[in-house]
RNA sequence: GCACAGGUGACCGAGUGGUUAAUGGUAGCAGACUGUAAAUCUGCCGCUCUUCGGAGCUACGGAGGUUCGAAUCCUCCCCUGUGCACCA
């Protein structure tokens, strides 16, 4: 039987970073039950399988997630497995071919693999929802449908505005709620997590639990957190996220790229630092004592080791240190092996001269093939702006001579902004 | 099904026969400034080839057509929204 901090303990580390819950009151009353007990509370929070890889945003809700897990509760991962084989709930992107079963195996594996970075996996029910819904009769769903009246679902922000924008929303995204609602019945959930944008759709469990004869979950909110551009919130589609699977190296790296004002927020849901020494540390930077840029270290150091090693963040800071702070060529520089000759605007005589003389190749062409342009004329407007630099020296011509102590190392760096690739030239390129 | 209004580049949104790869805004990229921060200013922002002067190709829901010339006009089709639906 678990041994249950007391309840007052409980929920102050419950509410440290909540957007909000519904209702505190209940929660403290199912949490003095569960005391009494010994039964642990279900704390459900559900996953969509479409999109396996997270980022740090997600890392937000698994850490309250982990912190019930601390407590002593049961948190179960729901994988909406089901709702993934329906498709696409926004419809506004090309029409998303239908999962198939393997393909929701296969991401459920990897959702597991990076989850169980914040999560702990032996103390994780991991479940999917399609284990009560594919055996469910359709009487039964409409007879579920029922529950829920169209202007109860047009009270949804979302749904709200696009009707009356008279853009479309499809019936199956309307069905959407009912069907996360009705997996909180199925489970029978204490707690329910999700992001702030989730608050229709959780307290849709509520009622619906309501409706079956179950006491009402609790609805417990945790804030999005916004992406390395500041305003919007982190998503893949912004391209404004941090992979939790990135390299040390790119997750610091964009961690030091945001800005000071954001810096805090990222403190709050991203690492285990109190409210209160978070406050402290802003009194430091504000009286001039301390330089932002310090703290910010520790942070993308702290959120680095949550995904790798503490030795491998270290390395990051290290790298990070050596390239943007001292410009130098950090270690880990990805490298490429290239053919020079598809690369040549004029053939060299031989090897003996082109060593001697070095060789002339089209840049463009070198950059977009090490993947530092989406393509050779984006290459060649990069160029032409001074942005690419060979060995830290800029080259704004698109034809260059690549000179014969260059050819002799058989290597040099390629750089384009705050992005840089080791070439390394290939062996058997030089006839 | 009928009627009406729409469908433009990553997004929003101008443009109703011709200097239009298409005004503007947002996002993005790069440069200056910095702490690879923010803010600001500047440039770029479809693809390929190029002797860097240019050249070619593709693009305004889809397919045809009219025209020397179409995002713009015509025909058909697809998609979205709104109205009509009983009382006839």
């Amino acid at each position: 039987m678990p041994n249950f901090p007391p309840v007052d303990e409980q929920l102050a580390y419950i509410k440290k970073g909540a957007a909000e819950i519904i209702h505190e009151r209940e929660l403290r009353e199912r949490l003095e039950k569960s005391l009494k007990t010994g039964k642990p509370l279900r704390v459900k929070a559900g996953f969509d399988p479409t999109a396996p890889d997270l980022h740090v945003g997600h890392t937000v809700l698994l850490r309250k997630l982990k912190h019930f897990q601390d407590l002593g509760h049961t948190v179960i991962f729901l994988i909406g497995d089901f709702t993934g084989m329906i498709g696409d709930p926004s419809g506004r992107s090309v029409a998303r071919p239908p999962l198939t079963r393997e393909d929701i195996e296969r991401n459920a594996e990897t959702y597991k693999a990076q989850v169980f970075k914040v999560l702990d996996a032996k103390k994780t029910v991991v479940d999917f929802n399609s284990r009560w819904f594919s055996k469910m009769k359709v009487e039964d769903f409409i007879r579920l449908a029922a529950k829920v009246t169209v202007s109860q679902m047009l009270e949804r922000e979302e749904f709200h505005k696009r009707f009356h924008e008279e853009k479309p929303i499809a019936l199956h995204e309307l069905l959407y709620p009912i069907v996360q609602g009705y997996d909180s019945v199925a489970l029978e959930a204490d707690v329910e997590l999700g992001g702030t944008d989730q608050k229709f759709n959780l307290l849709m469990g509520r009622n619906l639990q309501k409706d079956y004869g179950q006491p009402s979950q609790i609805v417990l909110t945790m804030p999005l957190l916004e992406g390395t551009d500041g305003v919007q919130k982190m998503s893949k589609s912004y391209g404004n996220y941090i992979g939790i699977n990135e390299p040390p190296q790119e997750i610091y790296g964009k961690v030091m790229s945001i800005s000071d004002e954001l810096m805090w927020r990222y403190y709050e849901l991203l690492t285990d630092t109190s409210l209160r020494a978070i406050e402290h540390m802003k009194n430091q930077v504000t009286t001039g004592r301390m330089h932002p840029m310090e703290y910010k270290k520790t942070l993308a150091l702290s959120i680095v080791k949550d995904f790798h090693s503490y030795e491998a963040a270290r390395n990051a800071g290290e790298n990070w240190a050596k390239q943007f702070q001292r410009d130098e060529v950090p270690e880990n520089v990805e490298s490429i092996e290239v053919k020079l000759s598809d690369f040549f605007s004029s053939d060299p005589l031989d090897l003996r001269d082109m060593l001697e003389h070095g060789v002339s190749v089209r840049l463009n062409k070198v950059v977009h093939a090490v993947g530092l342009a989406e393509s050779v004329s984006d290459a060649l407007r990069k160029i032409k702006a001074n942005a690419v630099k060979i060995n830290g020296k800029v080259r704004s011509e698109p034809s260059i001579l690549l000179e014969a102590d260059i050819l002799q190392k058989r290597e040099f760096t390629i750089q384009v902004g705050r992005r840089m690739k080791r070439v390394v030239i290939d062996p058997s390129s030089p006839k």
